[in-house]
DNA sequence: GCCAACGTTGGC
DNA sequence: GCCAACGTTGGC
C-alpha cells in the first residue's frame, strides 16, 4: 500500500465536500505527472492525505483512500466544461482519474507550518521549493510521522 | 494581489 | 530541439 498527498482548494472542493459525498471522481487534473501517478501507480486502498491548498491555513485536512482504478476523466469530453480537452477522443482519452473515498476529517488540520516545524518531515516533496504538483507520493516514513501527528490531535 | 517557480506552447 | 513568452500554482 502506498501513501499519497492530493491537493484541493477548499473553496472548490473541501474535505467537508468529500465527507458529504463519501466518494468522488478526482476530476480536473491537467498535469501529466499527476495523471501518471493516478494511471500507473495508484492502487485501490492506497491512503491519501487530503491537503487544502490556497487556504488559510493550508494543511492536511483529512484522510481518504483510493477507491477505484484509473478511468477516463469525463470532463475532458464536455465542450462546456472548463476542463474540456479538444484532443481527447472517447476511444483515446488524454486524462484519467481515480475515485477518492472519504476516511476521516482532521480537525484542526495539520498546518503547513506544523509540517515544516517537524524535522523528520523535512524531506517531504510538499516542502520542496517550487513544488506545485497536485498529486504527490508520500514516503512511508513521512506518512507514519504524519499519522502520528494526526492521532495525537484526534485522540 | 504579489511574485517565484515551474510547465506548456509555439516560432524558428 | 531550443528557448522565450505565456499561463498556472500556491504561499504569503
Amino acid at each position: 500500500m502506498n501513501f499519497w498527498l492530493m491537493k484541493s482548494e477548499p473553496s472548490v472542493y473541501s474535505i467537508d465536500d468529500l465527507a458529504r459525498d463519501g466518494k468522488t471522481p478526482w476530476t480536473g487534473v491537467r498535469n501529466y505527472q499527476a495523471r501518471n501517478f493516478m494511471r500507473d501507480a495508484m492502487r485501490v486502498g492506497d491512503r491519501v492525505f487530503f491537503y487544502h491548498s490556497s487556504a488559510d491555513p493550508a494543511g492536511i485536512a483529512g484522510l481518504a483512500r483510493v477507491a477505484s482504478g484509473p478511468y477516463p476523466d469525463p470532463t475532458q469530453f464536455d465542450a462546456r466544461n472548463e476542463y474540456f480537452e479538444p484532443r481527447a477522443k472517447r476511444n483515446a482519452p488524454v486524462w484519467v482519474l481515480v475515485d477518492i473515498a472519504f476516511d476521516q476529517k482532521i480537525e484542526p488540520l495539520v498546518t503547513l507550518e506544523q509540517i515544516r516545524a517537524e524535522p523528520a518531515l523535512a524531506g517531504m516533496l510538499l516542502l520542496k521549493r517550487g513544488q506545485r504538483l497536485s498529486i504527490q507520493p508520500v514516503e512511508p516514513v513521512h506518512a507514519r510521522i504524519l499519522l502520528r501527528l494526526i492521532d495525537t490531535r484526534c485522540a
